[in-house]
DNA sequence: CATGAATGAGGCTTCATTCAT
DNA sequence: TATGAATGAAGCCTCATTCAT
């Protein structure tokens, strides 16, 4: 007989997170979230409304942490855009290194209840929008939709955590992002 | 007496296409995919054992095609790398646009590694990474490390097709995904 | 093109045989009785009306032959019921063994279609109960319910084939019978 | 919270024994049986993995009745073979009462064979056998071939209860078989 | 007559959710 | 609050039967 325990709630979230990392959402047993977690079956809907609702909080939780990463960063409004874009990416880098199910999770809502985008995922589009905005009208960069680049960013980086070798490391990664994303494939651009 | 008739099969595979394409594997009945193909539920299973394995045959289908589009666009060994590269782009958001669930199920480990659709996956990377690496040699690009930005591109292709807006259009997206990759955000470089 | 072949017929019936004695009615779909007997799945419908039919046919073959075999042998309403019952035996072992997989069959429609008795199944019976009545009528036998005794007889021949040794040999089983059905356990019973 | 309840196992086995008496394993419903036993379909699947392993259990369920009535009916290894041999006719008639479609499911191979059942079956003919073996011993029966004998009794029960009117009561099969084993047809066998 | 592709009713099974304890 | 037994709607799949060729 205890109080709703946040701590609970957190190892829900967490067994939550490995499991529909490895499959489907449909896949994935509310069963199996109670085991992993070790609550029962029915606990689940005292911290939770249902599954979908599980789900998305996941993905939430996710993007307020990379949010909350985002922050420490002192990612700021203002001052050099090519220097806040370094920082989302290394951010995101080691978001996906910390949480790679959580990161997993994020990749999209495909197979998982409607796309109705979370809000803390249109808040990261936004920010990094808004920083490739800063960065037309400071003149560092050109770009004739800075919201289709923003929404490219995250799967780019997830691509390279989810495909890539076992072996790289995470400054390695943000630098080749960071390179590609500020000059391309472009032999001619200076740095 | 009529043969099994690859006309059918093909029609289910259609069926199965648009509806797939729509919702995600477990929301999309065998009943309608029968309805939709105008066949028997039970005709299905004449032309595939299962549910999984039809879509299964409609990822591998998809990846067929793919190559066939990238062989018909004449990606050759030989010439511009950046036409190359275009060309590809160009099949990899139209087969995006096609199979936009398709990431789903080639990550569950249906069929299991060593899969066809696993293995045209890799072909696929091999063939941006050489696009790549011809690139380089030919002095068109620049990139320290082609492998990472071969796994990047899928990735990133995806990302837009899956949050993109819903009035973006294939040639559009192709359009700014090869210059963002060319030119990166690059405010100097030159075309 | 063909008119209806007997032959063909009985191929079927000798495939169903084989099928229906080895597993139970459900167990057997038509489509195995037909690739057992080469023909196609629909050709069985030309020879008979259904499965159940089929089915029932089968039994009533099973026991048609085993008439036939009674008669062949000279089973008498006449003379001693004694030598008639020994001769019945004998028919029924010898049947039980050159056609095991009818004698399976007509265990009982235990699992087949409703126990309607086949004609030929009554008819056995009859002629087992009324060597029996005679018998007693003769003062050779006693049995005050000689319709039970003769519904068990073909059931005891049964349980010796199916479990018995396979090295029984028909004569020395008949004799046990014989035996066993003549004078019981008794220990001092005459011959 | 409620836990598995052993009585609610009880009852769904007891529907079950119901139904399957009263048709064949492909005939009845899971649903009725649900019904009958006043649970809902998915209870069922608590209690046992599926359909198959629910009529094994009552198979299960009726060799251990039928091994325990043995037992209880005092049927010793000692005294009387033919109150022994009686004892355990009245068992089988009872059991092949109750559980008149046992036959068809031992026959099917579901299971395997090994299962308990056959091993069950075989423990039932040695028990008639050692019965026989020592009435002869004390010359209370007479047998050339006692493991004959043994083999046909389970035969010659199941066929009285299958094919027999539906009017025999189980004392009055009973008393019959008693005296068909005991003393046979013969007219002059003394009591 | 012969065939086997096509059909769809029917049944087993799964699993999110509820609720008695 | 915590539990997991209970539920039943929903969906995949089987297979007897039909029928176009």
């Amino acid at each position: 007989m205890q109080k709703p325990n946040e701590q609970k709630r957190r190892r829900i979230l967490a067994a939550a997170a490995g499991l529909f990392a490895e499959r489907p959402f449909h896949d994935v047993r509310l069963e199996e979230v109670a085991a992993q977690a070790g609550v029962g079956k029915g606990t689940i809907y005292i911290y939770f409304p249902g599954k979908e609702e599980l789900y998305l909080a996941l993905v939430d939780e996710g993007f307020t942490q990379l949010v909350a990463q985002l922050s420490e960063r002192h990612i700021q409004a203002q001052g050099s855009a090519r220097a806040a874009l370094r920082a989302i990416l290394a951010a995101l880098v080691h978001f996906a290194v910390e949480f790679p199910h959580l990161a997993e999770l994020m990749r999209s809502n495909a197979g998982g209840p409607g796309t109705r985008s979370s809000k803390a995922r249109s808040e990261l589009t936004q920010m990094l929008e808004e920083t490739l905005r800063r960065g037309i009208r400071r003149r560092e960069f050109s770009d004739p939709h800075p919201e289709l680049t923003a929404l490219c960013i995250p799967g780019l980086v997830r691509s390279v955590m989810l495909f890539g070798p076992r072996t790289l490391d995470e400054r390695g990664v943000t630098r080749h992002l960071v390179r590609l994303l500020e000059r391309g494939l472009n032999r001619e651009a200076a740095r």
